[in-house]
DNA sequence: CAGGATCCAATTGTGGATCCGG
DNA sequence: CCGGATCCACAATTGGATCCTG
């Protein structure tokens, strides 16, 4: 599937997803997933990406630390999301947004930081995940989003409280409970996991790595009214 | 005590109960509580009633039906709330209104119901509820309160959505799932209870008794902003 | 019974931990 | 390691049941 060329194209062939199951796409491109559960956990975001003719990340062992970053499709600074959906229509997880890097001081400022970036323009694809096989999973919505002034407002409030925790040193004081819409946490597969940072007095710091996440109550909101 | 002679006097008494324990109050009123929580259901609010001179509830045996109706204050024509808190300053319990009557119709009409009377002028008495004993529970908050335009209509849609279902024979689909303010619940010492009422076609039907409560949710929107 | 409410088992929500492929 | 996310044990919420007094 080749890159779509503009928003137009992409949001058009996104919409013809809606209604089809994801077994029937990853048919129509020739593909197969695992059917045990526990080995889906990111495919079926992977198998969206591929119909949609996103860039495949070849480069996520070429550099270390963030000089990789892109965009899902980087011409159009799109990034695609799927998001899971229980029996009543609402977001059954949150949704990951980027990793919380704290090597780079130009990413610890709202406005030339990743997770704006990132946020900047995103093509939502919402499936039911009801159904246990994931090959039964239905898309049932499909749109572009760009965040309003309200809501960049709440989500830079939310970043700029974390960031400023970490800025003092205040690492341990940042948890899941912070933040009304982007909230941050644990990412990594094994908790002893540690990456470092520079801290206020110029020391070097340990902290688990961790991933800046949307809450389900807040992405609940920017689905369709039912 | 003698009863208030009008609103500002009742508010100027209830403000001198905040800072207050209920022991304190119990002890300036010559009375006492068991000290079995399980025996102290209601009867807080009912020292706070007697701490401010509320009508005691004389008639409550005398009338059956809707006859013996009246509120705390009769003169004044407001009712009496009181509202435990939770560690974190906010309602611990939904809070009960009153009795669903299915025997009068007038009561059905949302301008002429009990319901409406008895919210329009609410005196909320709001205490600490996390001390185990009752008499180390301490007064936060005391307010005078009517409902503004927005909040009346919340409670109306949330009151019509019920009556229109008891209305039409649908009895069974009234839950406290319904209402986003006002919520209805059963009330009664023994579910098997049962009253009765004219379904749409005239018949008799019987259901258990049920009552009005305000949601915790949409009582923490009433107190003073911590 | 009606009015004063709280109790508590079961459901829902979610913060922190974890899984896979490249 | 990093990006794709989901898992799941425990905390928070709450709907229905219940308690006491006059």
């Amino acid at each position: 599937m080749p890159a779509p060329r503009d928003a137009h194209e992409l949001a058009l062939r996104a919409r013809e997803l809606v209604g089809r199951t994801l077994g029937e796409i990853a048919a129509a491109l020739g593909t197969s997933l695992d059917d045990d559960p526990r080995r889906t956990k990111g495919k079926q975001g992977e198998l969206l990406e591929r119909a949609l003719g996103a860039t495949p990340d070849d480069l996520a062992w070429s550099v270390p630390g963030d000089e990789g970053r892109r965009h899902d499709f980087p011409s159009l600074r799109v990034e695609l999301k799927s998001i899971p959906l229980d029996a009543r229509g609402r977001p059954k997880e949150s949704t990951y947004v980027c990793r919380l890097s704290l090597r780079e001081t130009e990413t610890l400022v709202w406005e030339t930081s990743w997770v704006r970036e990132k946020l900047a323009n995103v093509l939502w694809v919402a499936f039911d995940a009801t159904p246990e096989d994931w090959w039964d999973r239905r898309i049932v919505h499909a749109f572009l989003w760009a965040p309003t002034a309200d809501q960049e407002a709440t989500l830079r409030a939310d970043f700029d409280e974390v960031v400023g925790l970490f800025a003092r040193g205040r690492a341990e004081a940042v948890t899941a409970h912070l933040g009304t819409a982007l909230q941050v946490r644990p990412k990594a597969r094994d908790g002893s996991v540690r990456t470092t940072f520079i801290g206020p007095e110029g020391e070097t710091l340990a902290t688990i790595p961790r991933g800046f996440y949307l809450r389900p109550s807040f992405t609940a909101t920017l689905l369709p009214a039912r």
